[in-house]
DNA sequence: CGATGCCTTGACCAACCTCAAGTGGCGTGG
DNA sequence: CCACGCCACTTGAGGTTGGTCAAGGCATCG
């Protein structure tokens, strides 16, 4: 039995942050105004917008939302790190995807989020209501097809994670990992090769469906062969990234 | 390493069954016409759709289209089921889905489609062109709403699907596809408890993460346990469900 | 009637999990 | 400033699940 890390099963909390609005935004002024599901909009479209948008902020391992709770709010990760999990019920758990500034988070069908979201790091999002928002999509078709293709964006990862857990080894589900990651620093306009870790240990096992102690391993035999350093738990230096990328066994069409 | 079961790598031959379209169809006596998107059309408007669909018959083992293929159409199975997979340099492959009557195939970013689909018995399936797709969606934004929603519920199958392979044991996944196919029999009106396994052991294995032998293996100890009963290798009655339920391991909210 | 392909079963093995101990950073308090 | 505890991470020893390899049943087909 593959296990994951044991943790409180239902709300230990009664902290519910969906719910806990600090106030209105001024989209206009967002960092990640051009990055996001705003990008199709225009700066008169945007005011529409903002006038149903709330700011929520997180501490770390606030939750966001839970498990079946009414799915009436998307959110859009502003500041921060998210963690998005299911778990059985004798706690086993399954991280399903990390969310960085400018993802967007919490598209669930009609019968409420099927998963939980937690911050990792302190965070900020935006608060979206969805029956607002598919009003919205009435005026703005554009904003809907942006959705549609971020929803077909997520079920690629999503199958490519599937991949990862159905069949890959536990050393190339971690290369494969910091080879994520790293790709989507540059793509975020890091440049250095050194790769921020904000998750831990017991964060990455969940995701990749390994226990702790594997992950640590793996990380050390890598270290010991030269292709990563590790100035701190949290940094990671890829030092030959080809190799890595051997390690990875990418599948057919992309060259991860 | 978690081997998948080895095959051809890339395409072994020059079929490509989404190019050989049969001829047009008659959207209106369709047998999945109230199961599908076009359950939102009302007859006027399905003319409008049966105008850019056309039919696509295929053999069992016959591929629809490969990973990488420019995705320029969108398909609904009609007859038959069909798989979707991704594989690995070394031919390890992972089946992400079943699909059957009813299901829509073929949402992909635009980048192509990011795996490949082949049938598993005689199928046929309707071609609809994204163009012209996203083109309806302007004259009828419901069709479009029901896309976003079927690609929600893709998603939350997708989560589930990583929670069984990063997470369960080979007996809980087993049981937790018999339970999932018979749930979806019964919703797709079959009452009996006698379900089709139309897929191979290869096929189950490489979906559930595990080999042919293993699934065997976990067939036979829950026949000797009396909770199934196999009249042949590719029917499987549940005789004790309660029972399976439990060795699923059902996640936290959904009560499978 | 043999060949082929799929499924099943068994014996063995290794990758990864389990359990346990040890390390190091950091905050607190004396 | 140092002692202490805490927590995350690392490292090691040993066990279990599920993979590997191999053989045997059983149906279909030529």
């Amino acid at each position: 039995m593959a296990p994951g890390t044991a943790g409180s099963l239902h709300r230990t909390t009664s902290l519910h942050a969906a719910d806990q609005a600090v106030g209105g935004v001024d989209c206009g002024s967002c960092n990640v105004r051009h990055r996001v599901m705003c990008s199709v909009l225009d700066d008169e479209e945007i005011v529409r917008l903002q006038a149903i948008v709330r700011e929520i902020r997180l501490e770390p391992d606030q939750t966001l939302f839970f498990e079946g709770d009414r799915a009436e709010h998307v959110f859009n990760v502003r500041f921060g790190v998210l963690k998005v999990y299911k778990q059985l019920t004798d706690g086993r758990r399954q991280i399903t995807g990390f969310f960085f500034a400018g993802d967007l988070l919490g598209f669930a069908a009609d019968g409420g989020y099927s998963y939980c979201a937690k911050a990792i790091t302190p965070a900020t999002v935006c608060r979206i209501p969805r029956r607002a928002l598919n009003a919205l999509f009435g005026e703005f078709p554009k904003l809907e097809e942006h959705f549609l293709g971020m929803a077909a964006d997520e079920l690629v990862a999503a199958q490519d994670q599937m991949l990862l857990l159905g069949r890959k080894s536990a050393q190339e589900r971690v290369a494969s990992f910091l080879l994520r990651l790293s790709l989507r620093a540059t793509r975020r306009g890091r440049q250095k090769c050194v790769i921020p870790l904000p998750m831990s240990r017991a964060d990455i096992a969940d995701y990749l469906g390994l226990t702790t102690e594997t992950v640590s391993r793996m990380f050390g035999r890598l270290k010991r062969d030269g292709i990563i350093r590790i100035p701190t738990p949290h940094q990671v230096a890829l030092l030959r990234a080809e190799e890595l990328s051997n390690l990875a066994s990418g599948d057919l069409d992309e060259g991860l």
